[in-house]
DNA sequence: ATTTGTGAACCAATTCACAGCG
DNA sequence: CGCTGTGAATTGGTTCACAAAT
């Protein structure tokens, strides 16, 4: 009972909430969670229940019934319409304490995400840090990522210049990268896309709106 | 020359943006960089240059000039207006990988961000991590966050029932905490303000921003 | 010449409120 | 009843375009 839906193409703000919802239903559905309300996925994304709804029904509809979602079902079709589900190969590039911890822990805790290489341009480095992934000298970056078939990169730090790890990654076919050094990374190569997370950034968030809640009941 | 504002209290948008903003005048500053325009910041953040003038015209002016911004006068009026700047005392709450990561890089590469403590509830863990700050058991987690005046609490992992954790760390005097589980928390106790990283969500929009461009020029 | 600050116009996204259904 | 799906209304956010300043 999944009608696929109409073709306007979702907008960037529900993408992006879809995806967390993705990752909701996949943990309701290891907990054995057979069907699940829109009030509920809300509450544990933060959200209302009427932007839940709005945002599956970009995606499709399942049929309206007063029993709420089917945990599997709505997770086929978001699997299907984002193209989620199967198994993306990505690589760790800087292997500072995040990166480390990155490629120590394998690719552990990161859903369908597997780390297939690290990279950094001390090689020192190299030899002291344990890894569960073989771990490259950057120079043999573009090489190694085309070989090993890397989509993405989550990029943990930088020596110096940003372009030119930017350029190795996109001549060597990686077509997505996820900058988590809290600094900008410069111009991308055309064909590449670049996001960032910056947990420095979400601190600095949540010390301003505790500033700013000081006085008041709420 | 720093005009303080109209009482508008800035939107959330704006306020997150300027996080960010703030964030890279301090590279700037430490890069010795006197002077930048709303058109560099802009390309730097992935924003318009409109939108980063209009973002901090919310909350001050310098003077219009043909010279771009002033680093340090700019970010001194960000750190006061959003009580930025200071050190704020944090804990990490769970030893899992990235919880290990955190406290062994002491707080280094976290900007005003102390780290002062860390838990969880094997207690075997806490003997065989090698740390730089003190650790704890769980079950001493609402004194030792009252006695080392923890304001923030960085959550990497809970064993079963958030809510008990939530309500010790609220009970100690913490009011903000920053949930990296990419899990949900459950509700939060009242006066307790949560916010969260979910790095595998970031990396499935990534992926799935990377399919739907799949075949286009751009 | 350039760059800021800002009305005004525009576009996006969220919420409201309710019809429809099991 | 309780819950979904969705027009309509509303709120929020971004861009445009230009006056002011130097």
């Amino acid at each position: 009972m999944i009608r696929q839906r109409h073709g306007e193409k979702p907008a960037a703000a529900t993408l992006r909430r879809l995806c967390a919802l993705y990752g909701r239903l996949e943990d309701a559905s290891s907990d054995g969670q057979r069907r699940v309300t829109s009030f509920e996925l809300a509450a544990d994304l933060g959200t209302s229940a009427a932007s839940v709804r709005r945002d599956i029904s970009t995606v499709g509809e399942l049929g309206p019934s007063p029993v709420g979602y089917e945990v599997e079902g709505l997770k086929r079709l978001l699997a299907e319409t984002m193209g989620l589900g199967r198994t993306v190969r990505v690589c760790v590039v800087g292997l500072n304490w995040l990166g480390h911890a990155l490629v120590s822990g394998g690719s552990a805790g990161l859903g369908g995400f597997q780390i297939v290489a690290g990279f950094d341009s001390n090689t020192n480095r190299l030899e002291t840090t344990s890894s569960a992934v073989p771990l490259f000298p950057s120079y043999d970056m573009e090489q190694v990522v085309r070989r090993e078939a890397v989509e993405i990169a989550l990029i943990t730090a930088v020596s110096q210049p940003a372009g030119e790890i930017l350029g190795r990654l996109s001549r060597g076919g990686v077509r997505g990268v996820l900058n988590m050094t809290g600094r900008s990374l410069g111009p991308s190569p055309s064909g590449l896309v670049c996001n960032s997370v910056a947990v420095l950034d979400e601190l600095r968030y949540l010390s301003v709106m505790l500033r700013s809640e000081e006085g008041q009941s709420r």
